[in-house]
DNA sequence: TTCGTTGGCCTTACGACGTAAGGTGAATGG
DNA sequence: CCATTCACCTTACGTCGTAAGGCCAACGAA
């Protein structure tokens, strides 16, 4: 029937030889989110622009308009692909292994994505992958034989804790040591005229000295959470 | 040297005479940060531009730029007034007064300037008033007998809980129960499939029940934290 | 075969933005 | 009285998100 079917070998062979090459993959909204986390990946969310993410993807910036309302909803998009990356909580444990298991992996998730903590704070509509899992964080607690109101208070306060934790962490203005010292000399200075005399010491005599590091205050914030959450439960459970 | 004359009464008299009406105030980085501070509070922090900034200072942006290195200074100066606006911890009451009062101070400030935690966490260099307050809280803290490690456990995580708390609260897409219900009305179609059965459960049957405020959860976390670490700090003084 | 129609991608253009470079004019200090 | 200084302005550049519309290959119907 008609002279050039998609399929026909010989027009799909030789797209170099055109001066527009037929893409071989079509564009697509999940082609430009992932390209456009990989992009923020590499080069920080900074550096995620129209231009630069359509050029990622062998098109004009324009192109990308077909397949997505705008640039809130290509972020809207990144946020849920983390999400999607978060184990859920496990049912086959208690809940308190579960959550922490849970918050683990969002930490590491966010960590891994360093953007997104940045933008999840400027979203306000979930994804299913958001959805999914704030579901599934509901779901554990309600098992465990939570109330509402101890599951509202128990999914607030994680959470809360987590970004928390995760946005200083990854605004930490140092990665290793050798920076963590760059910076305290930078701010020798300061220091000189003897004001923050605490903050000093706390840096020098602890921060600073060989094996700390601020990651790992993590599992004890998080645990000293959830064991305040199991007795706040228990005894709720007791006045009932 | 006489940098600032200013003080001579005549030339100030009249300056809607002239074309260019002499500004009796000049511009100066302090009212620039006031006037960024303002402008973000009334419009949003996507509203504050230079341009802006300068029209509302009545003055034309490049004007700024001789009372400020570039943007990026003027939002490290609105993230330290905000940090001077935090009541620092009392020292005349026991550390978890004190900790459960600055918290509720942090929270204030922060929800009364909704932009200050978006920029919070891009923001490397502490101004004055970040630094003094960061050294009340550790002083704070080791006035209570805590040890370094307990301190640096109890600064990371009550300050990782309110920054994650206020992230929430002021990303909250809705600001009283009308707009909740409306939000609610709009996910309805994403339920009607019978999906997020807990998630659907805790949003009708707590989450949109009258009389529950996100913002009430606050005081829950914040305690059950204060007591953790008193239990902590109880627990490692008696090993020590 | 021919011929509209469709739809994916491109071109052009606009009004923001931050800010580099240099100008201007009034007050100052010699 | 004049040279200097300095606070503020003008102009301009490159980049951003995106509105409007064009172009062309692939298709369905005639």
């Amino acid at each position: 029937m008609a002279t050039q079917r998609r399929t026909k070998p010989e027009t799909r062979a030789k797209p170099e030889t055109k001066a527009k090459p037929k893409r071989e993959v079509p564009l697509s909204r999940e082609r430009a989110l992932v390209a456009a986390a990989a992009l923020a990946d590499r080069e920080g969310i900074g550096a995620l622009t129209m231009r630069k993410l359509a050029e990622e993807l062998g098109v004009e910036a324009m192109s990308l308009y077909h397949h997505v309302a705008n640039k809130e909803e290509i972020l809207d998009g990144m946020v849920d692909m983390v999400f999607a990356e978060i184990d859920l909580p496990r049912s086959d444990v208690g809940w308190k292994a579960a959550m922490r298991e849970r918050g683990t992996s969002v930490r590491a998730a966010l960590n891994r994505h360093p953007w997104s903590i940045s933008i999840m704070e400027s979203r306000t509509s979930p994804g299913p992958a958001t959805l999914r899992h704030h579901d599934a964080v509901i779901g554990c607690c309600r098992a465990a034989g939570f109330s509402l109101p101890m599951t509202a208070h128990a999914f607030s306060m994680i959470d809360s804790y987590i970004y928390g934790f995760v946005m200083q962490e990854v605004n930490l203005p140092f990665d290793n040591g050798d920076d963590l010292h760059d910076l305290a000399a930078s701010m020798e200075p300061l220091f000189a005229a003897g004001n923050y005399p605490h903050f000093i010491e706390f840096v020098t005599d602890h921060a600073l000295q060989p094996g700390y590091a601020y990651g790992d205050e993590f599992d004890f914030g998080l645990g000293l959470i959830l064991d305040g959450l199991e007795a706040a439960a228990r005894k709720q459970r007791r006045e009932k």
